[in-house]
DNA sequence: CGTAATCTATACTAATTTTGTAGACTTTTA
DNA sequence: TAAAAGTCTACAAAATTAGTATAGATTACG
């Protein structure tokens, strides 16, 4: 399971990305995706740190994606919140960690299993960016009238 | 991530499918595996219970595998321990949970993403089986000499 | 210049989950 | 009947997570 805390980062993400401006204040964002807005503020600066919004204090102020929807992708989101991907920590890069429980890493069948897992999850994760998740939003509601 | 227990019981169980005898004791089992002992026997027990393993009590007893390595998948033992497979409680069958961040979680795209993830993830899981992971070690060791 | 609006920062608390352990109990066999 | 094994319940320690409080910094604008 993500983090709740990675769940508000990208539903923040996508209600930016499928609104036409390009500014955004905490409170409209708090209100608009039902995330506490607290809790929101720490989120949103994380994402500014990373790279991914940017924003302007002061008075007429608020956050904006930094970069075009189709340069975000979620495999980023989640691993700048959550860390690693891998189900396990021997099969990760760069959160890894040695297990006690298997005799020689390089032979192990959990690991192995594990790993391709990993893999077919990160190369998912990185084919959702904003923008295919907004247009995903825009066909499944057609979809449904 | 999974939990503890659950590498545990992966572990404990690929050790015990890939011995030609059917008996263990939770101390062999224990060593073999570098596995605190105490915690190890809450895992057995747990897999006792859900039918993947048998036990005999009293001396001479033990624990032993009740299904063939074939019939116990990797998919069953993470939602044993673990619960939910997927990464979002609004995407999963048995532990699902709606979530307040998306209008309607119908045409959510969030949940669409992570719901192809947990399907692709159950379907790998499902198709590591006892037996595989045994012959994927196999070729693994023959592959290191 | 001052004030209101807005983001920034740090630290704390409460809740939850996870992990491991203790210790008494039951069953079986020789 | 004693020794060897698994069974059970409950607790304690540790780690993680989520949310909140409080104060600070910055900017626009009259």
């Amino acid at each position: 399971m993500i983090s709740r805390k990675c769940k508000y980062a990208i539903h923040a993400l996508v209600f930016m990305a499928k609104k036409p401006t390009n500014k955004f204040l905490i409170q409209e964002i708090s209100e608009a995706c039902s995330i506490p807005r607290k809790s929101l503020e720490t989120v949103l600066l994380d994402l500014k740190r990373a790279g991914i919004l940017g924003s302007k204090q002061g008075k007429d102020g608020g956050y904006l994606l930094r970069r075009s929807p189709a340069e975000v992708n979620l495999a980023e989101v989640v691993r700048l919140f959550d860390g690693a991907i891998a189900a396990v920590p021997c099969a990760t890069y760069k959160f890894y960690e040695s297990c006690d429980e298997c005799e020689d890493e390089k032979t192990c069948s959990v690991r192995a299993a594990f790993l391709q897992i990993r893999n077919a999850t990160v190369e998912l994760l990185k084919s959702d960016t904003l923008e295919s998740l907004v247009k995903t939003e825009k066909k499944l509601k057609s979809r449904n009238l």
